[in-house]
RNA sequence: UGGGGAGUCGCCAAGCUGGUUAAGGCACCGGAUUUUGAUUCCGGCAUUCGAAGGUUCGAAUCCUUCUUCCCCAGCCA
């Protein structure tokens, strides 16, 4: 009856598009690789370069992987997978003041977590720019010494101020006009620490008068006596990304250096650098090239590093790993999947335009996984009493719950059904709504894998609230047996057995924000918090999910996808977070 | 007002070397199955491609003009 869905295609998209022409033209097909990074002469020693293309993702780590970068990381890596290329995780450290390793080893636990890996049998592609540091002084002094670069002495501001605007061409600086041999000889008194911090900076000299302002003599070392993380007090100049990304991808044999739209003015410099750069024989051809995509937009969520640093620092959430925010520890605590955030970079494809992704679309692809995964259970999670007047009292039986409706062979389990139950109190109308086909007095409905119930009445409390409903069952109606199909019934109610039934801590998360743009048009992106993103309920679930490990995800029937929590569960008392509801085409809007 | 990008169904997104009934997914709307009002299944869903002109037998695809949105003036990445 469930056809096996037919195997989908990888979607057509132009980065996609690019490789696939490079692959059949052949244009990286004569790379050689040594196993490592280096400058082109070393490479040259190599082998045949055996990926046929090498992409790469390179983080800065200085903060927590959030939902964009899962985007740029199925794309990379997602690339490399699909045509039989490499991947290369590279830490972007070239800034001593920001980075700090307890990013890097979330972030190595993030991309794992999301299904990727950078070794093999033969290489272990994980770098540090930090390591790169040697060689890009080597760069930077060939650009010199072929007058491509000038030491520039003049300040911040002042170099600020000569870049000219938008809309007027800059102004040479002074100090533009010197020799390659005064060049070169202050180039080596600032990295020999002669000078502090600012007094010089060197700069490729292009052109002041550029439409591009990123080509008017962009900076490319700045002196920082600071203590690397990595190189500790060795280097006290430093490159600026500008410079040190195509010597990093260059000296990776990247293929294909992927980035987001806002680099796209920085490509005419990552060109002129590594054609120079070839030109001098430091790096060979082909050279890496750059595309750009677009970023990942979502609605009710806000994706920005100020904001999420924000949020933390302002305590609106519990720390980067709060499963409302849209970081990757934050989705793995919560419970989303990764093969959820494959699908999702997979239905979204990969474009140049500005888009905004409908967040439920990312709830439909962790739906979408997790109906094919996670284990069925029950949990009553506002409960009321329902007595089965007919039953006898202290009688109890089994009876028979599969695991998981679609796949027989991950077992079943029994559920004992007893006089005393819970059931969810939004399966009891005194006055049921049209077209509602659950109890209500004189209705009948099922008892998932149980009993057909005839309901009789309601008990209520003094404020008027109902506390016991009342019914009676159809002995011959058990699931399973051949009365099971005697009685036709609409409702179709999960419960438990009062008696056997375990209470717990459940965490019903829901959006962070309560608009899809937090923050528009300039107001305080606080101020659209959702004040109901987190309801902390205590529910009644089936006793063998007392012994739930943190991590665990089950579907709760009717509910939604649940994962043990990983830091505020302890054994024998497991706290759900709800991760995402089943859809629901009855009263709920989605 | 300089430069660089992008505007195809509610949300994404193919197609853009001119000729297809303008792919596909999600959402949505029907209908069928269903012991999760879930899943699955089947059907429907842009005479129209930001706008206006033009070229052509024929244009989303070529040309012109206009328009909207995004990015760039860190010794951040």
């Amino acid at each position: 009856m469930n056809k096996p869905s037919a195997p989908s295609l990888p979607a057509a998209h132009f980065i996609r598009a690019i490789v696939e022409a490079d692959l059949k033209e052949g244009r990286y097909a004569t790379r050689r690789w040594r196993g490592t990074p280096g400058l082109g002469e070393e490479q040259a020693r190599g082998n045949l370069d055996t990926a046929r293309i090498r992409t790469r993702f390179p983080p800065e780590p200085n903060g927590y992987l959030h939902f964009g970068h899962a985007k740029s990381i199925c794309l990379n890596f997602g690339l490399a997978r699909q045509f039989g290329g490499r991947c290369h995780l590279r830490f972007d450290d070239t800034n001593p003041e920001k980075e700090e390793t307890e990013y890097a080893r979330s972030i190595i636990d993030a991309v794992r977590w999301l299904g990727f890996d950078w070794e093999d049998s033969r290489e272990n592609n994980l770098y540090y720019a930090s390591n790169y540091f040697d060689a890009m002084l080597v760069c930077a002094e060939y650009l010199v010494s072929a007058g491509h670069a000038y030491v520039d002495s003049q300040s911040a501001e002042a170099i600020r101020d000569s870049r000219g605007t938008l809309v007027e061409p800059g102004k040479d600086s002074p100090y533009r006009a010197r020799s390659i041999a005064e060049n070169s000889a202050l180039f080596k008194r600032m990295q020999a620490g002669e000078f502090p911090d600012g007094a010089h900076v060197l700069r490729a000299k292009i052109d002041m008068a550029s439409p591009n302002i990123n080509l008017r003599d962009p900076v490319i070392y700045r002196i920082r006596h600071a203590e690397h993380h990595n190189t500790g007090s060795r280097f006290c100049v430093y490159p600026m990304y500008t410079f040190a990304h195509p010597i990093e991808d260059a000296l990776e044999n990247i293929t294909h250096s992927i980035c987001t739209l806002e680099f796209e003015d920085q490509r005419p410099f990552y060109d002129w650098l590594l054609e120079r750069l070839a030109e001098g024989g430091l790096f060979l051809r082909p050279l890496p090239r750059q595309y750009e995509f677009s970023r990942l937009n979502l609605t009710y969520v806000a994706l920005s590093k100020r904001k999420l640093i924000q949020l933390v620092e302002e305590g609106k959430v519990t720390g980067w790993d709060d499963p409302r925010m849209p970081t990757l520890v934050g989705a793995r605590r919560r419970g989303y999947a990764p093969e959820g955030f494959r699908l999702l970079m997979e239905r979204i494809g990969v474009s140049k335009s500005d888009s905004l992704i409908s967040y439920s679309l990312l709830e439909d692809c962790m739906r979408e996984v997790m109906n094919e995964t996670d284990e069925r259970r029950v949990a009553v999670l506002d409960p009321i009493r329902l007595v089965v007047s007919n039953y006898p009292e202290g009688q109890s039986e089994d009876c028979e719950a599969p695991n998981h409706p679609l796949r027989p062979e991950l077992g079943k389990r029994l559920l004992p059904f007893g006089r005393e139950l819970w059931i969810e109190r939004e399966d009891f109308r005194e006055v049921p709504d049209k077209g509602y086909h659950r109890l209500c007095p004189g209705g009948m409905a099922r008892l998932r894998y149980g009993f057909i119930v005839r309901c009789t009445g309601c008990e209520k409390d003094a404020a008027g609230q109902v506390k016991t409903v009342f019914c009676e069952y159809l002995p011959e109606t058990k699931s399973g047996t051949p009365g099971a199909d005697s009685v036709k019934v609409k409702g179709n109610l999960h419960w438990l057995s009062a008696r056997h039934s375990q209470a717990c801590l459940v965490r019903l998360y829901d959006r962070l924000f309560s608009v899809p743009n937090p923050g528009a048009d300039g107001h305080d992106f606080i101020e659209d918090m959702n004040p109901n993103s987190c309801r902390e309920i205590t529910a009644q679930v089936e006793a063998a999910l007392k012994d739930a490990l943190p991590g665990m995800r089950f579907q709760f029937e009717r509910h939604g996808y649940f994962a043990v929590d990983t830091q505020d569960s302890s054994a024998g008392a497991p706290v759900f977070n709800r991760a995402v509801t089943l859809k629901d085409s009855w009263g709920k809007s989605a």
